[in-house]
RNA sequence: GGUGAGGUAGCUCAGUUGGUUAGAGCAUCGGAUUCAUAACCCGAAGGUCAGGAGUUCAAAUCUCCUUCUCACUACCA
């Protein structure tokens, strides 16, 4: 693959401007991207590191709302908080820029209105909600209301993140707007689709030619494509104030979808990048382009921008998109909004100059083909039991012998032995080894395979042992330390990618200058007579109260969490309104499993007035052999309605906490029999 | 419920088109050693390859069923 491309093209994610970035996103794409930069560069390819943040979208408005600032607010602190940590942690990006700059616009609106122009999209209108006081179409975040499953009054127009479900904003018991407070009406409103649908004959035929993808990515493309009714059109503008404005007359107040903006974001910032020729990194077919993301982004990687790209005309594709699945933490998702994660800026301030520790413990961890868990403990042992006593200490022992018996002068091979050239010749393996691990995305890998040469290193040294034999054989030990030393300039070449502070560390140590690639599958880099600088340790070994402090303030974030959150009190209300609901005491008589379904029991109730079938979300609670017989609330004149093919007739009402566990809500005095009003 | 990805030693993972006693690292135990940050080196132990059935001379690998985890998706009046 790599003999017919001249150069190459790395996007990772654009991350979102609304949080700092945890390890998640380093596990997830921006570690395994820099590894792969860096060890094309070093084989002195020609390759490009794009990213930038994405600093569009809803999430954003309502964090500005919330904070009381602007949404360019929002956004310029937290890309310049992700921009300088990625710095720092050594994420070598050619450029880092964002989407609310001026060629971003400029850029994106170029390409909708070039499909735009050549009749890709589709138009339609539909019914959204609209804040007549604040004047502006209501975006599903913009939108709150009691969620009609769980009941919680503060679901989210789009999800309850109480009960987890999705929602639409036309499904909220009594809708409110974020913006104004008042009540939304629904007003029509003209979008724009990419007709994906119409698309699937040649998104089909793109993916096919690339069953060589990881199983995870190729897997879940085909599961949009064959799934029921295939794909469908998409809506590729919002009604929204926050964004890139749609370049179409009629079109006012609306704005790109993020979805649309965030990719095209990656060409802006080639261009930014490199004004004159940005256009041979995407327009020429001897481009080779790869997108790293985490799995959340595939369809839109694999799909949608493709799907964009190919109606645009001029563009590459995607060539490869190594997404990787989700980095846990100690067991739990990680959640910025439960603040269960390890930040990249709080662990740069509290493990400084430690950002090869992280790089490593993440990448010989790294989620590649399912999810995995990252531990304070597997973090403290990754350091202790492998950089410090495999590649640190090699290092360390062969430098202290070469200042003890040579003064820091590299020490002239003489005569090779037999087991002397079977070293040599395993050394000059190694940088293919690991240049294939790396060219298939295999980071893990790879990353093991650089270690291995330093446990080779340590096995020559304790099966030569040139401390006994100095005594006896001068000679014989000069050769054995030049191959030491020899090896040690390997490593430090070979483990640049993954751990490029502690390269550059080896290189100053040894006295040498950078290195390239090919120059490791040399065995006499370091000359006779160059004499080396000082040594320094490589790593320091971590102790366990290090290790405690960071495990507390996990406990902490999780002590904070199970603090149940009171939800607000909703508006008031009439007592006229409130009569009109009719809620009576009931008494399950029979309880099924709605069929295909993971949460709906169907249920048999003696109101007192009648018996009535009702249908309920309470599975997940109750099992139904255990509440036969259970006596209820149920409002009884709410509208009937059809779930899952069967009428149901009342609700059951349910108390909720802030887990989101339900609990039937009863009288709690016998002798209330069935029909008893609630009031 | 549908779709996709997973379930292999205590832990984290490899296992190519089915082919001899299923591998590695870390952790554990034993030995050896002292140049080295009690590190390194050698060795041992450790697995009904989630469970069951089938195809085959031969299955971790192919087929079917069951079960668990994760993601997307559906149901919630």
């Amino acid at each position: 693959m790599s003999a017919t491309y001249k150069r190459t093209l790395v996007t990772s994610a654009l991350p979102y401007a609304n949080g700092p970035v945890h390890i998640g996103h380093l596990a997830g794409c921006y570690l395994p991207s820099d590894i792969f930069v860096r060890y094309k560069r070093s084989k002195g390819e020609d390759v490009m590191f794009i990213c930038g943040s994405d600093e569009h979208g809803v999430p954003i408005t309502i964090k500005a709302k919330k904070e009381g600032i602007t949404p360019q607010d929002v956004v310029n602190k937290y890309h310049k908080m992700m921009g300088d940590s990625f710095k720092e942690f050594g994420i070598s990006f050619d450029v880092y820029s964002r989407t609310s700059s001026k060629t971003h616009h400029e850029t994106a609106s170029d390409f909708f209105k070039t499909l735009y122009d050549k009749g890709v999209f589709t138009e339609e209108i539909t019914e959204q909600y609209y804040d007549a006081e604040a004047k502006q179409f209501l975006a599903d975040r913009y939108i709150t209301g009691t969620c009609p499953k769980c009941a919680n009054p503060n679901a989210y127009g789009d999800q309850c993140e109480k009960c987890g479900s999705t929602l639409n904003a036309t499904e909220l018991i009594d809708p409110k707007s974020t913006l104004s407070g008042s009540k939304p009406i629904l007003k029509e409103t003209k979008n724009w689709f990419l007709p994906l649908d119409k698309l699937q004959p040649k998104i089909q035929a793109y993916l096919d030619q690339h069953k060589d993808w990881k199983t995870n990515v190729y897997g879940q493309c085909k599961s949009w494509l064959d799934s029921g009714d295939g794909l469908q059109p998409r809506a590729m503008t919002r009604d929204l104030d926050w964004g890139v404005p749609v370049p179409v007359k009629g079109a006012e107040g609306k704005v790109l979808y993020v979805w649309f903006d965030a990719p095209i974001g990656y060409i802006s910032a080639t261009k930014e990048l490199r004004p004159n020729d940005w256009e041979l990194y995407w327009k020429d077919k001897e481009t080779r382009l790869i997108h790293f993301i985490g799995k959340d982004n595939i369809v839109f990687h694999c799909i949608i921008f493709p799907a964009m790209l190919m109606e645009h005309g001029d563009f590459i594709l995607a060539d490869n998109v190594p997404a990787n699945e989700f980095l846990n933490l100690e067991g739990d998702k990680i959640s910025t909004s439960r603040n269960w994660a390890v930040w990249l800026h709080e662990y740069l301030i509290d493990f400084k100059d430690k950002q090869d520790v992280l790089r490593y413990t993440l990448c010989s961890n790294a989620p590649e083909t399912k999810d995995n868990d990252f531990t304070w403990a597997d973090f403290q042992t990754k350091n202790n039991s492998e950089l410090v006593a495999i590649l640190g200490n090699f290092v360390n022992r062969t430098l202290v012998l070469t200042h003890k018996y040579y003064n820091g002068s590299v020490p002239s091979a003489d005569t090779y032995t037999k087991e002397d050239l079977l070293i040599l010749e395993q050394l000059s393996a190694f940088p293919d080894k690991i240049s294939a691990a790396i060219e298939q995305f295999k980071f893990r890998e790879a990353l093991s395979e650089m270690m291995n040469l330093a446990r080779l290193g340590n096995k020559y040294l304790a099966e030569t042992e040139p401390w006994k034999l100095i005594k006896i054989d001068e000679q014989r030990v000069k050769t054995i330390m030049n191959i030491a030393l020899q090896i040690t300039c390997n490593l430090a070449i070979v483990c640049e990618p993954f751990i490029p502070f502690t390269s550059s560390k080896l290189f100053g140590m040894l006295n040498m200058p950078i290195l390239k690639w090919h120059a490791a599958k040399q065995t006499s880099n370091m000359a006779a007579g160059h004499v080396i600088n000082k040594d320094e340790l490589l790593f320091a070994k971590i102790e366990d109260a290090e290790i405690q402090a960071q495990i507390d303030k996990l406990s902490a974030s999780k002590a904070a969490n199970v603090t149940t959150v009171i939800a607000p009190s909703k508006p008031e209300t009439s007592f006229d309104d409130f009569s009109k609901m009719d809620i009576r005491t009931g008494t399950i008589l029979e309880a099924e499993r709605v069929p295909k379904t993971d949460k709906l029991l169907k249920l048999k109730i003696d109101t007192g007035i009648d018996q009535r079938t009702v249908v309920s979300g309470i599975a997940e609670w109750y099992k139904p052999e255990d509440i036969i017989g259970q006596q209820v609330s149920i409002l009884v004149n709410l509208a009937p309605r059809k779930i899952k093919g069967i009428e149901s007739q009342g609700m059951i009402l349910m108390a909720s906490n802030s887990a989101g566990e339900l609990s039937f809500i009863t009288a709690t005095k016998p002798d209330f029999n069935n029909g008893s009003e609630i009031k």
